[in-house]
DNA sequence: TTAGTGAACTAACAAGTGTTAGTTTTTGTT
DNA sequence: AACAAAAACTAACACTTGTTAGTTCACTAA
């Protein structure tokens, strides 16, 4: 297990003072101060501070994109996939909790990435849209609008990193398959 | 039906712009531009930034929590309360959408008020989890944490802002309905 | 020892921040 | 027309912002 480099380390702290505050009210002083420096230091190791909003959301925005192709092109049933799909998020989810928070609320302060990053996510939710729309032609789930359905589920999902630190005991098998419950077959008895 | 003084213009204005691109990134010369007027100008109106915040968030949490004190204290069963839940979030989010970008992003920079929305959302979320556990208990709804129940059901509900205004074809009681099905009896067949 | 490198520092910058003071213009009422 | 109040303005403030330039210091390789 190769040690983190100090550019890691920066980008994993400011992606957590990105989580408590939002980009745009943390300082390159307060992410200086959380390191241990002096905010001059910091550009020893990164080259901007929206540089370290780009790293942290394009790679977890790729993650997600190319988890959601490899899940829609294979050959499960429509619930398989929607299976897969709370896997993959709980899996990306749990792995960068800070980052989750910066990819869900911070996106629209990308300045150059702007538009690739919407291109992933239109193609993500294209993919999820299309899932659904197949589960409803074949019977497999109930028809309602698939719009109302993906807004429902994914965004259950795209908000986990709120929630997954806050209870350490849970595992996180278990949550998927509560999850997969809970979206899937429902609530009621 | 009394028309809007110029405060009220100027929270409405300002909401917009928050839900937008998030209260720190917007100034108040911004918030001036989007008015037609100076920065200093917005000062015969209101007192501060902060004081806009506060105005736009505290009344939105209390009529959470109100509403939600008249479900909770209702004889309905546990089912119908949820329902009644659902129809409350559909109501207050489709009447203030800007609003509740700023409920949901922006209430860590309360400043004074901080304390006191936290009291306001504890209490929702506590009446929230006794209606679940009480489900539980009759054998009405699925014996899961119901801490996790409250978790995906809730934040549907309070991402519905950022839904609501795409889709100006759909109809609130239909929205309403689809979410109860969705939220409640799942989506498979 | 010497030279070089990486990573910290101090100092400073130009631009932008919320807000206040004081003044002028607009509006509505007598 | 005259006046008061409301609401706009200009100018400025003290402070904070992201970032750069130039310097110092500890460490490693030769």
């Amino acid at each position: 297990m190769k040690s983190e480099t100090r550019q890691q380390e920066i980008i994993r702290v400011a992606a957590k003072l990105f989580k408590e505050k939002g980009y745009s009210a943390v300082t390159m002083r307060d992410l200086a101060k959380a390191m241990g420096m002096k905010a001059a230091s910091l550009y020893n190791h990164i080259k901007s501070k929206q540089d370290i909003l780009k790293t942290i959301i394009i790679s977890l925005a790729q993650e997600f994109t190319e988890g959601m192709q490899l899940i829609q092109s294979s050959d499960a049933n429509c619930i398989d996939k929607l299976n897969k799909i709370i896997e993959l998020h709980v899996k990306i989810s749990s792995q960068n909790i800070y980052g989750m928070a910066s990819l869900n609320n911070d996106w629209m302060h990308l300045e150059e990435k702007l538009d690739y990053y919407q291109q992933l996510r239109d193609d993500y939710e294209n993919d999820f849209r299309n899932i659904l729309k197949s589960g409803i032609a074949s019977g497999e789930i109930i028809d309602i609008k698939p719009d109302v359905m993906m807004f429902s589920i994914l965004t259950t999902l795209r908000s986990l990193y709120m929630w997954i630190p806050k209870k350490e005991d849970i595992n996180l098998e278990e949550l998927s398959n509560s999850l997969s419950q809970i979206l899937i077959k429902g609530i009621n008895n």
